[in-house]
RNA sequence: GCGCCCCUAGCUCAGCGGUAGAGCGUCCGCCUUACACGCGGAGGGUCGGCGGUUCGAAUCCGUCGGGGCGCACCA
């Protein structure tokens, strides 16, 4: 029997422990013949770094809700992995192989650098896995899996190609984000915005043959002067004067219908109404009248590219803004795109940007092979050499910039592979080939169904949101409501390549691909379409037939998808002969984290699914399910809402898609951390705290208490931040901190010197950065150990083999009654706070349990009990059952200090219980989680205890004033009403233990206070401590207390007296408040009495 | 522009119709043999402003102010 050191140490208990737990495989899990089962799939970290501060928060929701599952005896399997993050990984490698090695990705080559990319992996990878091992993740670790390993390799081919022979992959020409120098498309939400200093450019365009009183030239404005050598159009409003009129209208009614609107607001409106009422009469005539020639099929010539492009009329042409007219460059803006998309008649797009930002061969020689900037400055003084430039403003312009390179986006017309997510035609078939087979409208409203309160899948599932359901099912929902297309294909080298051969094949080839296309027919693992020139798509003999027929097709593009790997080899030269080559594309990095529920259990195939080393089988073994079968469905997605609808929206479309089912009937959405001064903590921010400093400086149960503390909601939560100053060592506060030379720079103002917080300046000591909110948690810990090591003092006397006896509730002494209804009370507690998805209040409950009620009490309480051999053993076999209950409450919070504790509490008491024993377990993870037992509940004991409680607060609150010190022990007399009295005279002996008193005795109700005796009031209990008075500061605390009666007495009587409230509030709310009334009524008399005694 | 959320003690947050709570910090007293990462006690708030509903509002509704988020948009 080791003995349990005398300080908590942390670092030395939670290696121990972890190791215990990773050697004995607690956290692994099987499927077996429970039904009841708890599956969490971890969102996958991105292996582009450390984890930090907002993963541990995941993290750490995640361990408590698998903890707390795994002890309520389900089989339970927290899924554990890595996401291969495409662009950001490779934009993480490719900056450090320039930075380091002067080297560019196409000096390596794609085999070259994806090699580079995998070391980087297997690096951060281990260091992400250690994170989290170290925060006491209860993940099965043998089943991790990485987004790119072989079996979701194959799940991500396999959903490719049923999506592709469905018809709901097509490749299509979108306006995407392009980051330039990565050299590729980027998602939205890969984007930020950040404002620039630029200029607003006036550019003229000449007008083709201009009659006698039309223009001679139309003005358009841009910030991008360079993208007029890809215009295609000018447009101009279809009805300029009804849109100033009504714009006119407008300001002029706001401005009537808020007479009393002052100052700047009023001045701008009056200003805004000036402006336009002036463009009546200087813009619109030429608007009207372009608007007309617009009409009539005329032209202007474009400059410098000497091109004629149509005026056409379109809605997006706003006359009250610029010119009133608008250029139209389809293939390198947004609003542009869709105006080309309502007039592709009348007009083409020219794309002119090469994927590095250069202008290509569709612009004219002085400006071909120029960089996009470059350009401007070309285009601009091109344009001011023939007279074209009206005028330059200066402007703020808000610009869109990639968040991984941090280059400016350029939009951009290019050929992208998309999912279709809206309804089509006939429905899409959900499940194919499973069980649960069943068709949806289209993949977008699948997903929407299965969020909506009346959806059931065929095994009777739905997807609800916690803690606040309505709000972000809201959000969900109306992100897919817009059923938009989803982009999938990424132009990077790090990913999964799209398993499409494509190429455009002329006709006779074509009619030869006959017999390879044949094969389609015969064998299901490759998919094949030929697209005409036209746009049509058809299956490949339809296709020929259809050439057969019309010789007027000469050539038409074939696409083939080919699902396995393993056909690549055999087919890949046949493709490869006509022809056809592979997509140099991958998939967009959620395409395979949307797989994750189903891919890591081996979908499509967990028979075969080929294992990595050591990994547990996916297979059916030992008689059971299947890992797929048995784990899906899962159960709770635990996330940011960040992610809402960019991973769990489509997590939730691919698994009705694949399997004909919900990934996860639960969706609890966490806080996100942000720091002192609101801002989101991130790493690249110097704001951002590494969890593993914080398990360094408070240890990690400490880190994980404090975080569960913290999450109340969904309400984002502050966290200062403070730096280990490297010369000092003094905790800074960054909210409040001077900066050094830049904005990573702190001063020390101790030392007067600066340091980093990002780790990056060569001549600037780094600081770590830690938070003292975690100190709460430490010391929450550390009061767990002493209460335990002063618990297991006690019991190493304790005969370990009669440690339990089975014990008669009704013949315990109070303090053990109260205790175990209080036990009772808070098990019931954590129990509902974790099941509605609230970790803080579920913490707080076993916390003000275990500190305030058995530490604070019961242990002071039994003390005396412990030294007295015939009273000892009941009180040893009830503490012993308490700590065993409370180490198995917090547990899920704190899961190395307890399974630390829990080893030492079994070797000594190896059989615990009241009046039966708990069931046992080796290890505390596998503990059976703690049962409310409703017979334990003593009301009764309770409000007994609890009055002893405050007579105990009220003579502590005495012996303060007087400064008596604890050794001075002062008799206590009491007077006290028939009820009271009765109901407090069992806890005399523990009132006089509690409050330091030498003797506590009834008086007689008409006893006299002896005349140096201070007073307390408790209800009707009125207390004397003997020996102590101070006649002045008894008068002033007598008085004081008089005021707050009375106020409340007067409260409480307008109250009484108001008419209303006494018609109309609740009986039982009247009958309480006239309790309260008579209580303080009682307790001014007896006060009175008590100062003219003075 | 549309939508959502937040503003409660010095700080971080609970409470969400019956006249305010916790932890930390502050102040006072204690090394009372588990714990000074502790114990006992005290002080501290017109619940962002203004209006309304109600017998009664931190809590419901409106509005204004401050902060945040999402979605659009930005020639």
């Amino acid at each position: 029997m080791t003995e349990l050191p005398k300080t908590y140490e942390p670092q030395a208990i939670e290696a121990a422990t972890m190791r215990r737990w990773l050697e004995t495989k607690a956290f692994a899990a099987a499927p077996d013949a429970r039904r009841q089962r708890y599956v969490i799939m971890m969102p996958l970290p991105n292996v582009t770094g450390a984890l930090h501060m907002g993963h541990a928060m995941d993290n750490v929701m995640q361990d408590l809700l698998t903890r707390w599952h795994r002890m309520q005896g389900d089989n339970t399997l927290w899924m554990a992995g890595t996401d291969h993050a495409g662009i950001a990984t490779q934009a993480v490698v490719e900056k450090r192989l320039k930075e380091l090695e002067g080297k560019t990705r196409h000096d390596l080559g794609r085999d070259g650098l994806i090699r580079r990319i995998w070391e980087w992996k297997d690096q951060y990878q281990q260091r992400i896995v250690r994170q989290q091992q170290a925060m006491g993740c209860s993940c099965d670790w043998d089943r991790a899996r990485f987004t790119m390993d072989p079996v979701c390799a194959r799940a991500v081919r396999h959903a490719f190609f049923r999506l592709f022979r469905d018809g709901l992959i097509f490749q299509g020409s979108r306006l995407v984000n392009w980051d330039c120098d990565l050299q590729t498309a980027v998602a939205d939400d890969e984007l930020y915005r950040a404002t620039v200093q630029g200029h607003f450019y006036y550019l003229r365009y000449p007008v083709i043959d201009p009659q006698p009183g039309e223009p001679t030239h139309v003005t358009v404005a841009t910030t991008r002067p360079e993208t007029m050598l890809g215009d295609t159009a000018v447009a101009v409003h279809p009805d300029p004067r009804g849109v100033l009129s009504e714009a006119i209208a407008a300001t002029k009614r706001a401005l009537d219908e808020d007479p009393n609107c002052q100052g700047a607001g009023r001045a701008d409106a009056e200003a805004e109404l000036d402006r336009l009422l002036r463009r009546e009469f200087e813009v619109l005539p030429t608007l009207e009248k372009l608007a007309t020639m617009a009409r009539a099929g005329r032209k202007v010539r474009l400059p410098l590219a000497d091109r004629a492009i149509p005026l056409i009329v379109d809605e997006w042409a706003k006359p009250d803004m610029g010119s009133g007219c608008v250029k139209i460059t389809p293939a390198h803006d947004p609003n542009d795109y869709a105006v080309w998309q309502r007039h592709r008649a009348e007009f083409g797009a020219i794309r002119i940007l090469e994927a590095n930002g250069t202008l290509n061969n569709e612009v004219p020689p002085p400006f071909r092979g120029l960089d996009r900037f470059a350009a401007r400055t070309a285009v601009v003084d091109a344009l001011r050499g023939q007279g074209l430039l009206e005028r330059i403003e200066d402007r703020e312009i808000e610009v869109d910039h990639s968040d991984r390179s941090k280059s400016i986006i350029e939009p951009l017309l290019s050929k992208q592979w998309f999912v279709h997510m809206a309804d089509v035609d006939g429905g899409v078939v959900l499940g194919r080939g499973t069980r649960n087979e069943h068709r949806a409208p289209g993949l977008a409203q699948a997903a929407i169904d299965a969020a909506s309160p009346t959806y059931r899948s065929p095994t009777d599932r739905r997807v609800s949101f916690h803690p606040d359901g309505d709000r972000y099912s809201k959000v969900y929902l109306s992100w897919l409501s817009e059923k938009r297309d989803w982009c999938i294909s990424r132009q990077l080298w790090w990913g999964h390549r799209i398993p499409v051969w494509r190429g455009s094949v002329p006709r006779q080839n074509l009619l030869n691909l006959e017999s390879l296309l044949q094969a389609q027919e015969e064998r299901d693992d490759i998919c094949a379409f030929v697209v005409l020139p036209d746009g049509t798509r058809l299956a490949p003999l339809d296709a020929i037939a259809r050439l057969k027929a019309d010789s007027g097709i000469t050539e038409a593009d074939v696409l083939v998808c080919l699902r396995d790997e393993a056909s690549e080899s055999t087919l890949g030269p046949a493709l490869a002969a006509f022809g056809l080559q592979q997509d140099p594309d991958v998939l967009d990095t959620w395409f395979s984290s949307a797989l994750w529920p189903h891919s890591t259990l081996g979908w499509p195939d967990p028979e075969t699914a080929r294992l990595d080393g050591g990994q547990s089988p996916l297979g059916a073994s030992d008689g059971n399910d299947s890992a797929l079968a048995y784990y899906y469905p899962g159960s709770c997605l635990v996330t940011g809402r960040d992610i809402l609808t960019l991973w769990v929206a489509r997590m939730v479309v691919m698994g009705l898609y694949n399997l004909g089912d919900v990934p996860f009937t639960d969706v609890f959405l966490h806080a996100n951390i942000q720091d002192g001064k609101g801002e989101r903590m991130s790493k690249s921010k110097g704001n951002g705290i590494d969890p593993v400093d914080i398990i360094d400086k408070y240890g990690a149960d400490a880190m994980r208490y404090v975080l569960c503390e913290m999450q109340t909601g969904t309400q984002d939560i502050r966290l200062p931040v403070q730096a280990i100053s490297p010369y000092t060592g003094n905790l800074v506060d960054l909210a409040t901190a001077k900066h050094g030379r830049t904005i990573f720079t702190y001063l020390d103002p101790e030392a007067g010197k600066e340091f980093d917080v990002l780790g990056t300046m060569p001549d600037v000591p780094a600081a770590k950065l830690v938070s003292e909110r975690f100190e709460v948690g430490r010391a929450l810990c550390n009061k767990l150990w002493n209460a335990a090591r002063f618990a297991l003092m006690n019991l190493e006397g304790a005969d370990a083999a009669a440690s339990h006896e089975p014990l008669d509730l009704a013949r315990l002494d109070l303090e053990d009654r109260w205790i175990l209804s209080r036990l009772r009370a808070a098990v019931a507690a954590v129990q509902d706070g974790l099941a509605a998805y609230n970790p803080s209040v579920a913490v707080g409950a076993a916390r003000d349990f275990f500190w305030n009620e058995l530490c604070d009490w019961y242990l002071e309480m039994v003390k005396p009990r412990m030294r007295d051999p015939a009273r000892a053993a009941v009180a040893k076999q009830v503490l012993a059952a308490t700590l065993d209950q409370v180490l198995r409450l917090l547990h899920p919070f704190v899961p190395f200090i307890t399974e630390a504790l829990w080893q030492r509490l079994g070797e000594l008491v190896p059989v615990r219980g009241i009046d039966r024993p708990f069931a046992e377990a080796e290890l505390l993870v596998h503990a059976p989680w703690p049962k409310v037992r409703r017979e334990w509940h003593a009301a009764e004991v309770e409000a007994q205890v609890s009055l002893a409680q405050q007579v105990v607060a009220a003579l502590r609150e005495v012996r303060a004033r007087y400064a008596t010190p604890p050794s001075q022990r002062v008799p206590v007399r009491l007077r006290a009403g028939e009820t009271t009295r009765a109901a407090l005279a069992p806890c005399l002996d523990l009132v006089a233990h509690m409050a330091g008193a030498a003797s506590v005795e009834y008086v007689d109700a008409d006893a006299a206070r002896p005349k140096d005796a201070a007073t307390t009031h408790v209800g009707d209990v009125e207390a004397w401590v003997v020996g102590v008075v101070d006649v002045d500061k008894e008068r002033a605390k007598l008085g004081k207390e008089l005021d707050k009666l009375r106020g409340q007495i007067k409260g409480l009587e307008s109250k009484l007296g108001n008419d209303g409230f006494v018609a109309k509030a609740p009986a039982e709310v009247v009958a309480r408040e006239r309790t309260n009334l008579d209580r303080a009524r009682a307790q001014l008399t007896a006060i009175e009495t008590s100062l003219r005694a003075l």
